[in-house]
RNA sequence: GCGCCCGUAGCUCAAUCGGAUAGAGCAACAGCCUUCUAAGCUGUAGGUUAGUGGUUCGAGUCCACUCGGGCGUACCA
């Protein structure tokens, strides 16, 4: 439809130059009776025209050469709208399109070619992956697919760190677990790892070591057991979300390939660092950030944000045209420093694009939870994963923008399963699979031939929303925002529900009902593509 | 103190680049199944978009301030 309007205003442009003076943007109204797409522009010409606008957007009007087999109606509407009908004939044809592409159908080939990288998940093995990680796990992926919609390669990545103090913790935590199982007394504090992993895993070296670690001066052995372990079950725990990443990224290879020494002496070379109080910092401040920040602390061990700069460095060497890390709001104040870096180092800062998602808050029996992977209090993504199932956990993390601070019921959410919307959408989906069934039993299949006869109201509203899609697909690829592909759904199996409940295919008179079978596979398509996106599953049966 | 995010119906949240009468779901109430799945549809009710001021043809959206919440503000990650 957009395609439409934007050459036939083309052609205007050349008798009226003054719409070339402005962006000219097609929207679709919220209102239902504002027409099919609407536009602006007269409003924004007065300045330039010094007219009103509504004598603007008749003039534009008398310009605009169009079809009338395609636009039924042009009008003035409120303060200087411009608002398009189209005819139910042209809007028909989205469903040959549909038909042609199939589960192709709202994909695009404008980024065909390029690559990217989204980091995301990435915590440290530590513990379970926890119903505050899903959110970061369930973003990641879905903007994965939505790039991909739009043509990007895309490489998932988790990146992780199994050196730091909190490994040693867990480390230490696992030793003495260990110590305890062979029957010794130990000083278990409030600042090991409390979980019942840590005694599994111990449990583990116990089985296959016997008594044999006794004697292990550090905890390293340990350590290592409760990394494999724990990692074990964090791939398990995404693959039951159905994510899988290309790339686990040990930060330990950036201390191997000497990444980053050489990052530290390139930022000496360019004068962008300096020792004071025995560490070495960054001049952060010359890069137009707030403060300069420590690099190496004094003890010789690099803070996060070396490794961090380092490490962006290794994606930009890996030719990715666009670099995406997903973090919660607790890192807002650490990227700024790591984009700063890479672009004093000479790379291209603005290919990486930071998606900053505020926190869930957890309310299990009208309480908050305050998770914390050491304290051991926390609920598990796979917990949650086992008891509403994968499409509902997939689907919650979905359906709210990126900014909202979203508050998760458990128990609302396990015993209102039912009344998910997410359900909503499947049963659209399975309907129309039982129509199918059933028209196929009685030999009606669906046919292009006469789709002009679909022109109830039901029926172009349908068509309406099944023109949207492609731009929604788009739009959320390029913003980052899978939760529009959510609510663009539920306004389509609205909208769907409302044409099975008025326009009955069995009994019609055969054309129609043709008509009508292939309008409801169109549907089909869509919502299994957009579920697709979201990797929620179409089931054919409820 | 400073920085980022947020405050919208009883609850959970939408709202395209600043657009028209702020929309859904849940909960409540009243209807609709001898016919393709009632996990559905139709209708009613529910709002000073936290508050005050400003910018303009037009503000939930932009600016300033106030109130309230989350997260930061490390030689932790």
């Amino acid at each position: 439809m957009k395609e439409y309007l934007k050459n036939i205003f083309e052609e205007a442009a050349k008798v009226s130059p003054y719409l070339n003076e402005k962006q000219i943007a097609f929207s679709v109204p919220n209102q239902k009776g504002h027409g099919d797409l609407s536009t602006n522009i007269a409003m924004l010409l007065t300045k330039v025209l010094k007219k009103k606008p509504r004598e603007i957007a008749n003039e534009i009007i008398e310009n605009l050469n169009y079809d009338k087999e395609v636009i039924e109606k042009v009008e003035i509407a409120g303060p200087g709208f411009i608002n398009f009908v189209f005819t139910p004939k042209f809007l028909s044809k989205i469903i040959i399109q549909i038909d042609k592409e199939k589960s192709e159908f709202g994909k695009s080939e404008k980024y065909i070619g390029k690559s990217a990288n989204v980091e995301f998940v990435s915590a440290n093995p530590t513990g379970p992956l926890t119903v505050g990680h899903g959110r970061n796990a369930i973003i990641g992926d879905t903007v994965s697919n939505l790039l991909e919609w739009v043509g990007y390669s895309v490489d998932r990545e988790y990146y992780f760190n199994n050196a730091g103090r909190q490994m040693r913790v867990l480390g230490e935590s696992v030793q003495l677990r260990y110590r305890e199982l062979l029957g010794e007394e130990i000083d278990f504090t409030d600042e090991h790892y409390q979980g019942e992993y840590i005694k599994e895993v111990a449990q583990l070296l116990v089985d296959e070591y016997g008594d044999k670690l006794l004697n292990e001066k550090d905890e390293s052995v340990f350590k290592a057991k409760a990394e494999s372990e724990i990692f074990k079950e964090i791939k398990e725990t995404l693959k039951n979300l159905d994510i899988e990443m290309k790339t686990f990224f040990n930060e330990d290879s950036l201390y191997k390939d000497k990444k980053i020494e050489s990052v530290l002496a390139e930022f000496k070379d360019k004068g962008l660092s300096y020792e004071s109080d025995n560490a070495v910092w960054l001049k952060l401040t010359e890069l137009g950030n707030e403060q300069d920040k420590v690099m190496v602390k004094a003890t010789g061990e690099p803070t996060y944000r070396l490794p961090d700069i380092a490490y962006h460095t290794t994606k930009f060497d890996r030719g990715y045209d666009k670099i995406i890390d997903v973090f919660g709001s607790d890192h807002n104040a650490t990227f700024p420093d790591v984009k700063a870096g890479v672009g004093a180092l000479g790379f291209d800062a603005d290919k990486i694009d930071v998606l900053i998602y505020q926190f869930v808050t957890i309310i299990e029996k009208g309480k908050v939870v305050k998770m914390s992977t050491r304290k051991a209090n926390y609920i598990t993504l796979d917990e949650l994963t086992e008891s509403v199932g994968k499409d509902v956990v997939r689907y919650f993390f979905n359906m709210r923008s990126l900014s909202s601070h979203l508050n998760f019921d458990i128990d609302l959410a396990k015993k209102q399963s039912e009344e998910n919307p997410v359900f909503y959408l499947q049963y659209a989906h399975a309907r129309i699979s039982s129509i199918l069934r059933m028209t196929k039993e009685q030999n009606l299949l669906a046919s292009m031939e006469n789709l002009e006869l679909l022109n109830t109201t039901a029926e172009v509203n349908l068509m309406k929303i099944l023109h949207q899609f492609c731009d929604e697909v788009l739009y959320s690829a390029e913003s980052y925002e899978p939760h529009r592909i959510a609510n663009y759904l539920e306004e389509l199996a609205a909208s769907f529900h409302r044409f099975y409940t008025d326009c009955r295919i069995l009994g019609t008179e055969q054309k129609l009902a043709e008509a009508r079978i292939a309008l409801a596979m169109a549907t089909q398509f869509v919502i299994r593509n957009g579920l697709s996106i979201l990797g929620v599953t179409a089931p054919d049966r409820m």
